[in-house]
This record gives structure tokens, sequence and C-alpha cells, in this order.
DNA sequence: AAGACGAAAGTGGTTGA
DNA sequence: TCAACAACTTTCGTCTT
């Protein structure tokens, strides 16, 4: 049993919905994103070779590489000046050029970058994003520049789709709106380049579970954590009776969250609970007919009405 | 008066010829 | 490339609490 099984409350949201992630030994706040620990050593080792220079081979591990630099974390430049004097007029010439156009090349990319990873930085606390999907925003947007996917794009629209994408895969999506009111970009505009890059990079294409949604739904709704359980299994009985494919995930969130919070009590409105999720009462409605018509809910419903009267 | 409900028309994206 | 299509939205009128 770690330590960590202790910890029970956000100290930012009072959440109780605290999930460990493995890979990077943090603690995340499902329901506003806080980061409560994330002091794990990282084990995996950096080996690397230099293998022009003998004396150096015993070195084994640099700093750790991380994508939220723009270089990550290192830097190579052509030709130090010391270097110079042993060569003759013509390599040196050579090396005047090579120096010439690694630094235009490198200059293009990593200003882009070093703009870029500044706007990714500011958009994901403003989201209270946790590091690790930080990390992984800035990979996807390191990559799409290698590929030159940003041209024709602002630079903004594929840092907030980089983030969009990141978020998907770490299991704590947030909304299109959301990024969208983080990044100052049209939700259309995210979405488009969020598949671009998916699509051109290879990457994801899982479809979000429209649990992960629940918890901050819940939470900003002040919905009890009974209800919110009482959510979390609607969703997992819809899902059985295929309710759910093909719908947008929020749309389901929401409906579940609104049936759970009436037979508990604890009744919001649709439009309050449309909010949060970031879609229509239309919607809900529609969810929460075909829930009341495919799952035997009525019963549940009509015990708090009966209960009410007396 | 506010919330819930449903019909109708519009939007943006996917799919299949 | 275009048209059909499904999901979702917007808008608006009506019913219920």
């Amino acid at each position: 049993m770690s330590r960590t099984g202790f910890i029970k409350k956000c100290p930012e949201c009072g959440g109780i919905n605290l999930v460990h992630h493995k890979d990077t030994g943090e603690i995340i706040c499902k329901d506003c994103g806080f980061v409560l620990e994330d002091k794990m050593v990282d084990f995996s080792q950096e080996w690397r070779e230099f293998d022009s220079d003998s004396s150096e081979k015993r070195r084994r591990t640099g700093a750790p590489t991380t994508y939220t630099q723009y270089d990550q974390g290192l830097g190579t430049e052509v030709g130090q000046k010391a270097d110079l004097y042993k060569l003759s007029g013509k390599d040196r010439n050579k090396f005047f050029r090579l120096r010439k156009w690694q630094y235009r090349i490198s200059t293009a990319i990593e200003r882009n970058l070093k703009l870029a990873l500044a706007e990714l930085k500011r958009v994901s606390s403003y989201l209270k994003l946790p590091n690790s999907v930080e990390e992984e925003a800035a990979r996807i947007y390191t990559l799409a520049v290698q590929r030159g996917l940003v041209r024709g794009r602002s630079m903004e629209s594929v840092v907030a789709g980089s983030l969009y994408a990141a978020c998907r895969r770490h299991e704590v999506p947030r909304t299109l709106d959301e990024l969208s009111e983080a990044s100052g970009i049209e939700k259309k505009e995210i979405g488009r380049t969020y598949r671009f890059v998916t699509r051109e990079l290879g990457i994801n294409i899982l479809p979000s579970n429209p649990a992960d949604y629940i918890a901050r739904f819940a939470s900003s709704l002040k919905l009890s954590a009974e209800t919110q359980s009482k959510a979390v299994e609607i969703l997992e009985h819809a899902q059985r009776v295929e309710l759910t494919s093909g719908r947008g995930p929020t749309g389901i969130a929401a409906a579940a969250l609104y049936v759970a919070a009436l037979i508990f009590g604890e009744k919001r409105t649709q439009r309050e609970v449309a909010d949060v999720a970031g879609v229509t009462e239309v919607t809900i409605r529609n969810r929460y007919k075909e829930l009341l018509e495919r799952l035997d809910l009525e019963k549940d419903i009509k015990k708090i009405k009966k209960k009410k009267k007396l």
C-alpha cells in the first residue's frame, strides 16, 4: 500500500477524484487539474553515446530531456571558435557555410517553438492542466512543426489542437469550448487542426469516454459524491445497451448527471447542466428521453416524486 | 414566471458513390 | 467532388409546476 492511498481530497478544490498517473508519478485532481504530487524519481535513464570523442565515452547521462523547452534542454552548435583554427582555408569556408545554414534553419524552427511553447504554457496553466499533459502537448507540437504541419495555420490554433489531443490521451478531457475560451481560438478551428494534426502524425483516435467528464461536471454543479457515482453507473448501463455510440460524449455525460441528480433529489435545471457540459438543453432532453426509455429508470424517479408528496 | 418539452429549420462534418 | 445523412444547435411556441 502506497502512502498515496491516504490522500483523500484535493487541497485545491476539495474534489475526491484523485487519479494516480503511473507514467509520471503525478497525482492529479480530475476536477480542477491540480497536481498533488509529482516527486517521483525519473527511473528511465538517458543512455547516450558520444562516439567521436573517446575521452567522453564514460559519460552516461545528461540532464533529463524535456519538450517544454524549445530545444529540449539540449543545444548543439556547429563549430565552436577554437575548432576553427585547426582547419585550413577550404574547410574553414565549408564550416562557415554550414554554420550559416544551421543558424538559419534552427532559428526559424526554434523561434517558432519558443513562441509556441510560451503560448502553450499560458493556455495550459489557465486550464490548470497537469505537467504530464503539458509535456505531451509540447511533444505533439514539436512533431507537428518538424513535419511542417503548421504551415497555413496559425501557431496558436496548432498549440490548442495539440493540447486538446494531449488532454484526451491522458484521459483528462477538456471540451472544445474550454480550449476555445482559454486560447481565444474558434472551436471549429481547434477541431480542424486537432483532426489534421492527429491524422498526420498517426496518433490517438480513441473516442473519449463520457465517464471522464462526469467528475468535473459534477463538481462544478456541486453535486454529491452519491449522485456522481450514480451517474457513472447509469453511464455504464447505457453503454451496455449501446445508447452511447455515435453520440457526443459530453451530451451523454450531461444527461446521465441530470438523471442522477433527479434521483437523489438534487435537482439541477437542464439549463444549468447544459451550460457546464457545453451542450444545449435540447441535447440533454434527447439523451434523457432515450435513457428513460431504454433503462428502467422511471421507477426510481417515481419513487422520488412519491416521497416528495408524503 | 420559470422550467420542461417538442417541432422545425439550420450548421458543420462524415461517408460513400 | 458532390449529395445524402446523422448528430447537434438555434429558435420558438406550448404545456406544466
